[in-house]
DNA sequence: ATAATAACCTGAGGGC
DNA sequence: TGCCCTCAGGTTATTA
């Protein structure tokens, strides 16, 4: 469900709660998701939460010299709730605060994780051969064309191959590309230095709008206070097969790439 | 070594 | 009401 900017407004809803408290205890209820929850993450207790960070799609507690490291894969929401607070179905853990608050992961498809290093984050293997962030100067457009040389698939495919850049997923893969007048089935050696100026603008300039619009909720992702990302009132193409294009009225198309949806107007992008 | 594709899960919604 | 099918903001192991 949450791409880079529903996983920055987690990680800023959680700083105002998490920064500064201690964890008491840790309670999992289900160990199951995309790797197991390992039985030490109790080794957590007792410290500190000083940071909340994000790296890629992960969430990072930075904890003394400990980090846990959290991904919500499809469906997975962080709440921060009082203490007795009734347990619900696909409620996976729980970190016990020092102020009678929880902090509890739900996720039915359970394609999240929970993970902890005492080590670098960055050299564990989820995190460390990962690409550039897309919001930082490292995502130039001399290094998006120098990249998508090398790749002879479909350019939605290489905007989403986290080993280039991370956090764009489906729904704003199509959305940039809409934007740039690029159609996503174009082949990724084929886009132009010129072009890739273009889509490094627009891929910062969307993820950081849709940001301070609480990203987008179309079903599954909302808030840390439940409430819903309004950027889904700015989606121009994702979700819209056939209705009219925003700019031309032409009817969106749709077509899979990479076995996933992708949404685009066959007049405007080329 | 790069690129398609199968797999991991549950739940919502549509068609009959 | 219920069954069966398809689809869903992600990632990775396996295959070609």
């Amino acid at each position: 469900m949450p791409e880079l900017p529903e996983v920055e407004v987690t990680c800023q809803g959680l700083m105002p709660s998490l920064v500064g408290r201690k964890i008491l205890d840790i309670k999992v209820r289900n160990y199951s998701l995309r790797f197991p929850i390992p039985e030490d993450i109790v080794l957590l207790c007792g410290g500190v939460i000083d940071a909340v960070q994000r790296r890629a799609k992960y969430i990072l507690l930075r904890i003394g010299s400990n980090t846990a490291v959290l991904h919500l894969g499809m469906t997975g929401h962080l709440s921060v709730v009082p203490l007795n607070t009734p347990v619900e179905k696909h409620d996976h853990y729980d970190f016990i605060l020092d102020n009678d608050m929880i902090l509890r992961y739900n996720d039915p498809r359970r394609f999240g994780a929970l993970l902890w290093t005492s080590g670098d984050p960055n050299a564990m293997k989820v995190l460390s051969s990962l690409g550039v962030e897309p919001l930082s100067e490292l995502f130039s457009a001399q290094y998006l064309y120098d990249h998508l040389l090398k790749c002879k698939g479909a350019i939605k495919l290489a905007l989403m191959n986290n080993k280039i850049v991370v956090g764009i997923g489906n729904i704003y893969a199509s959305e940039v590309l809409f934007k740039a007048k690029i159609d996503p089935r174009r082949v990724a050696n084929t886009i132009t230095l010129k072009q890739c100026e273009v889509l490094v603008k627009i891929i910062k300039e969307t993820l950081q709008f849709s940001i301070t619009q609480g990203g987008t909720t179309i079903r599954n992702y909302s808030q840390v206070d439940g409430s819903r990302g309004a950027f889904a009132d700015h989606l121009q193409v994702y979700d819209r097969e056939g209705q009219p294009c925003p700019i031309c009225a032409n009817p969106l198309s749709k077509v899979i790439l990479g076995q996933r949806s992708t949404f685009y107007c066959s007049k405007c992008q080329r």
